[in-house]
DNA sequence: AGAGGGATTTGATACTGATCAATCAATCAC
DNA sequence: GTGATTGATTGATCAGTATCAAATCCCTCT
């Protein structure tokens, strides 16, 4: 893990489009800025583990990191997975002080971490930043609710076809999109065995959905909406 | 619907512990209490629909609310039931302004109701209320975390069981408990069908639980814990 | 206390997705 | 390039739950 102080363009560019921090006006911005740490980190390294005292949390500025929990057994089940701009943990400042999931990169990965206690602070103080942080956290709370209802209302192919169409441009017709990740990661984050996301898929080629490696075809986007 | 100004005693003490308010000043406590209204409902009745405009968040003081989805074909996915103490829709506040689900009485209830844009205004002002509203969102993000990683490692007994626990006293022994509503209300939120509830149930009588009605006999909680 | 009606349980069946195993494809190291 | 490793697909089977229908239980109301 390397740790410093300094920003590529890119990052800096994702981490003030991040809607924990858009939207703040400028002396806001430094004072949390300066108080962050840069890190970045190689695939399938823990950023933190379900138990351990939360003194920081994260926006994700590069790769995707993978949230879970672990059963007895060890089975893994993903809660979220966050892209760049996202934040995670942010929700246990004023609440409880240990992770209750553990962190992973899917791939190699850059942070920017928060401490708690100094975020904390800032959020006293000014009433800019509490805004963010209720921002960011609510954004999250939509999510994971929205989880929940897909997990529950919708089978495999529907939430599959659900998430193509998230990251489709709106209009009808035909899109080709490319997943920014491993189909394993997919698989997690709509709670789905790879395998099971496998047969999604060919389940979908009957309305016009092609998929080859990470390039998804899809024929007619309105056909597509329709289950 | 009857609404009011009034609160009875037993409804103003469920709202002075509930996680929003409680650990406010005096003064905020009084601000944000004199602009909410009460209101009192029949069961079955909708508190809000999916696709309106969002213009209050509500506080469950007695009662309980459910929150759900709909899917086309119209089956039903709840998303979390609301006991005496919790806020719902909060988390709109300073994102989205239209409802993502439905709200409906699972039988009579008193709710508080606090306008949105009131609120709003005396968060922006009022560090105190924006720091409670971080931790009643981020308390319902802990919640609803807890519930997909339940639903995604856990089978129906498993999770039934899990309820069970989180609401015996800790010590292991016997113990008994009384279910607060219905049983079809339970599975919904475990995300069962009732039926499946049901043979949970009895799937647990060979570790010592025992139904009849609303209350449950555990023989020994320990053995609970163990599946 | 008894009747009525909604809630729950039970049974039978169908479906969805998990799991295990084997194959296939793609990527990487050398 | 070639073998090795990792990721993805496919097939076969199984476990867990939904669904539908029928029987029974429990609660409330009178």
């Amino acid at each position: 893990m390397n740790s410093s102080l300094k920003l590529s363009n890119r990052d800096r560019a994702v981490l003030m489009k991040a809607p924990f921090l858009a939207g703040l006006g400028n002396s806001a911005l430094v004072r949390l800025m300066s108080m962050m740490t840069i890190s970045t980190l190689p695939a399938r390294k823990f950023v933190m583990r379900e138990g351990e005292t939360a003194d920081a949390f994260y926006c994700v500025l590069n790769g995707y990191v993978r949230l879970f929990r672990l059963s007895r057994e060890g089975r893994e089940a993903d809660i979220m997975v966050c892209a760049p701009g996202d934040t995670f943990a942010e929700h246990l400042l004023f609440n409880d002080n240990v992770y209750r999931c553990n962190a992973q990169t899917a791939e190699p990965a850059t942070l920017a971490r928060f401490d708690m206690q100094a975020v904390r602070d800032l959020a006293q103080q000014d009433p800019e930043i509490a805004k963010a942080l209720i921002a960011a956290i609510s954004r999250h709370l939509v999510g994971t609710m929205d989880c929940i209802a897909n997990d529950r209302l919708f089978t495999a192919p529907q939430r599959v076809a659900n998430y193509i169409l998230s990251r489709c441009p709106v209009e009808g017709g035909s899109a080709s999109i490319r997943l920014p990740f491993q189909k394993s990661l997919l698989a997690g984050m709509l709670g789905l065995a790879p395998e099971a996301l496998s047969r999604a898929f060919s389940s979908l080629r009957r309305v016009g959905v092609t998929v080859r490696g990470r390039i998804i075809q899809v024929g007619d986007v309105q056909a597509l909406k329709n289950i």
